[in-house]
DNA sequence: TATGAATGAGCATTCATTCAT
DNA sequence: GATGAATGAATGCTCATTCAT
């Protein structure tokens, strides 16, 4: 009972901390916003977080222990299946959860850059198990992966970040991704 | 003359602004601090620019006015090649290009979700010219334009992120992105 | 019987501000610690006293009236004796009783500066008293008493702090100051 | 020039910290406030001290190179005469001094608690010098020097105390002091 | 009465910006 | 133009006090 309300208000806090961050960046949302936001005073946040950066590491660890399961059932779904159809099940899963999550996503690109422990990590992983099932079953060459990660990671991001900024739905741009990476774009000559 | 010497000023203010923002980020790099490396007084700053952002946006448009003419000559370089290897001289240029600025690539990165007007624009649209003239060779796909761009820039910015950590040098990362981009990752069956 | 309950509460508060004071200081003792040390909640606190001042005032008040009568008796012990011994007899008594009260003695400095109620008037009130029994007794000259006073108050006070800081027992320190006092600490010339 | 008018607004602002502190306390004293009460911003006071720390600190050094000089000179003073009248001699220009630093003086008394570097330590060095001669003289026992000196420097601190509370001046104090702790407060047998 | 989460005024500190010299 | 001291609004954080449970 009292666990709960202080976990609901634990949540509205780092709700409120998101939207801002999202809206303003990870230095431009200051903590009486944050506050303001969540309706709570400027001293509650510490009742709640030993200061501002356990704050903002709680966000990210929230959203990243939320969002792991998804994303590793997106990679074991389909295990039955062959490489190829499981990459695009599991990429068209991620992209549905990032759909779920997209202030979080923003929130992630906004602090990139100060490399905070979020999901990213967790999602290199992931590619990374998932290539080597494509290499096990002779679908890939060994030499494929590494240079392929990096573009399915970088591309992967530069999906998000647009739809990110223009408010599309992520979903439709996994299948035209996974076509292009594993065929190229050099038109085959006609058999 | 008297300009000659004001544009001196600016450049060595731009340059000391560019290394405290790599270095420290955009937010860490304090006025102060830009004012001593560049040898003047904090004050002499704002006889250059506006206030703080100003300062910050000249940083960006500067940079962006010294990349722009060599992308667009390794752009236009190879006009009277084919299209792949076109391309290809097109990526070892650029990379070449973003060893001489090294610096400015990671003040990019590190403040690309403010989306400063940067040199960012200017490689999608040249991006988009090089592989319209693919197109129009019948050597890519029509349809294989728009993920091909985004799949082309995402990559090239995780590999540039990746080498700008750990020091490597840009220019050897080129033709492999070029060539999975182009052919894929799929095993080919041997004929 | 419900009273008595409230009193031990109350004293149990005051040993907790007693300590927290004597080692962190009259600022540094917080609310919440001092709470924590007594076992129950902030805000029963205030269940108690008033306010954080009120709590302050009770402890000097409430230690004060705990070592009056000890100092009354020391006084008064003796009181069939000349002045001399009575007098060493009373500085034996009192350092004995502040060696009981040590943590009391160190809140005391702590708060000597914001001049508390607490025992300091007492002890100059029990000094003047029996200085008075000395003139009486033509044992010291009255032009003598104010000044004997002060150095007595002021040497006393000395000792206390040197001995509080370094952790030895009080009580030994009593007859040479007396000695010195009476007597002077010129080398007197062999008869 | 500069430095001049550098070192006057340093002054103001300690003047202004030590009669803050004397009246409210080493704690009391807000930034804020002794910013408005040195007639300056509150920035301005980190153009000349590195944070409040070492502000406090710098005012009590100020304090003490200044009262130093002039506490040695009165050790010196007189150093062709005998002990005793040098002994005199010395209070009675030591409670001129801090007659002229009243404001240091409760200061002092009121940060003692702290132990902050302030001229306590020069004072007692200097009783300890005076003591010395003393002894060499032949006027005092060697034995007498310790309880001398912890009655001669405790009897010295209340009477600052007492009459920095009552405004009186201190100077008339030093004599009967003296005679007080050379001689005894025992009456004398007429001869 | 007891609780402890909520409160918000207060604090020291930072820093882009101004301006007298 | 150049200087750097002065400015003060804004920030993160603390803590005595309140109050619904």
């Amino acid at each position: 009972m009292r666990s709960q309300l202080r976990e609901a208000v634990r949540a509205t806090i780092l709700d409120a901390a998101e939207e801002l961050i999202a809206a303003k960046g990870l230095h431009g949302a200051g903590l009486a916003q944050i506050a303001k936001r969540a309706g709570i005073a400027v001293g509650t946040l510490y009742n709640y977080f030993d200061d501002r950066d356990a704050m903002v590491r709680a966000l990210f660890e929230t959203r990243r222990a939320a969002v792991r399961p998804k994303l590793l059932a997106a990679l074991s779904a389909g295990a039955d299946q062959a490489f190829e159809p499981r990459l695009r099940r599991f990429m068209r899963e991620l992209f549905g959860v990032f759909d779920e999550y997209r202030l979080y996503i923003k929130v992630l690109f906004e602090a990139e850059h100060l490399k905070p422990p979020g999901s990213h990590q967790d999602l290199l992983t992931a590619i990374d198990d998932i290539l080597a099932v494509g290499v096990a079953e002779g679908a890939i060459a060994k030499a494929s992966v590494d240079p392929l990660a990096v573009a399915l990671a970088g591309t992967l991001r530069a999906v998000l970040v647009r739809r990110s900024q223009s408010g599309e739905s992520f979903a439709a741009a996994a299948d035209p991704i996974i076509t292009l990476l594993l065929d190229g774009a050099r038109k085959k000559a006609r058999p």
